[in-house]
DNA sequence: TCGCAATCATTAACATGTTAAATATATTGC
DNA sequence: GCAATATATTTAACATGTTAATGATTGCGA
């Protein structure tokens, strides 16, 4: 019969602890502009993609759809993104960054990309994208 | 200047996308006994290594402290752990399983090695030490 | 065109994550 | 042996994660 794995080598607690220790330096650098590390990724994926609806930026940006309604709702008080109607379904919204969301990003982007290249530097780049395709056949275990 | 990697090979978002579908089985087998992740690995933890004090508890299943707390007291409430007092040192607590507890571990190891092990096949024995150990070398990043 | 299923999104409820403050006990230095 | 500091844990407050229920709109078939 098989057995448990130790939980010193289980890989959601691995995963766990990896993304904890990833985040950390970007947090650091986030709390000075007052956001959370999912509302970085939202302006990230508003940056990169340009409007979205919000079942398009929720997957994007690894939110659930509960999660992301909350997040813009506080973001578009904040003014760092605008909601739209969409034309022609009016189920649908569309989301957009504003000129302040787009200047936090600006303000940012230098340090994001340092603390990138520093995890890149620290695994070496050849195990840094075997590190994103392994994490990538992860995908669709069932 | 360094340019901001997409957010399509962003290690944050793979590291969260792949704990995502990791967990999904995982879920599925644990929602039967009523219990979270977390639950499930203070439980893990616990049979694995004995009574231990909160803080060693929450290092061994990646808790923070005060999600730990909370945790150990619905658990508690249930049955499933017990807390003892510190022969020496009033300040800290011991925690154990109890019989309950480990009724949950035992009714469930099967099925959760069975899922782990379809884990390592998907990506292979290889493959799957070379993720855990790549991700290990992600502490310690400053 | 009416009714009903399908789609998209939000709300609700509860658990956990995260940081800061508070509490309680031990230890240390004087 | 007492005040100051350090240690261990909990509480508090707010953000997010997660699942289920609800709301709103569209599209389709009788």
């Amino acid at each position: 019969m098989k057995q448990l794995p130790s939980t010193q080598r289980s890989l959601p607690i691995a995963l766990i602890r990896a993304r904890e220790n990833v985040m950390t330096p970007i947090r650091q650098m986030l709390s000075e502009s007052g956001l959370t590390e999912q509302q970085w990724r939202v302006l990230r994926v508003l940056d990169e993609h340009g409007a979205l609806e919000p079942s398009q930026l929720a997957k994007h940006a690894a939110l659930l759809l509960p999660s992301q309604t909350r997040i813009v709702q506080s973001m578009a008080q904040k003014g760092l993104v605008e909601r739209r109607e969409h034309r022609n379904d009016r189920r649908r919204t569309v989301i957009e960054i504003t000129n302040a969301g787009q200047a936090i990003i600006n303000d940012n982007a230098a340090k994001a990309a340092e603390i990138a290249a520093q995890i890149r530097d620290k695994l070496g780049p050849r195990r840094f994208e075997t590190l994103l395709d392994i994490l990538d056949d992860l995908r669709d275990l069932e």
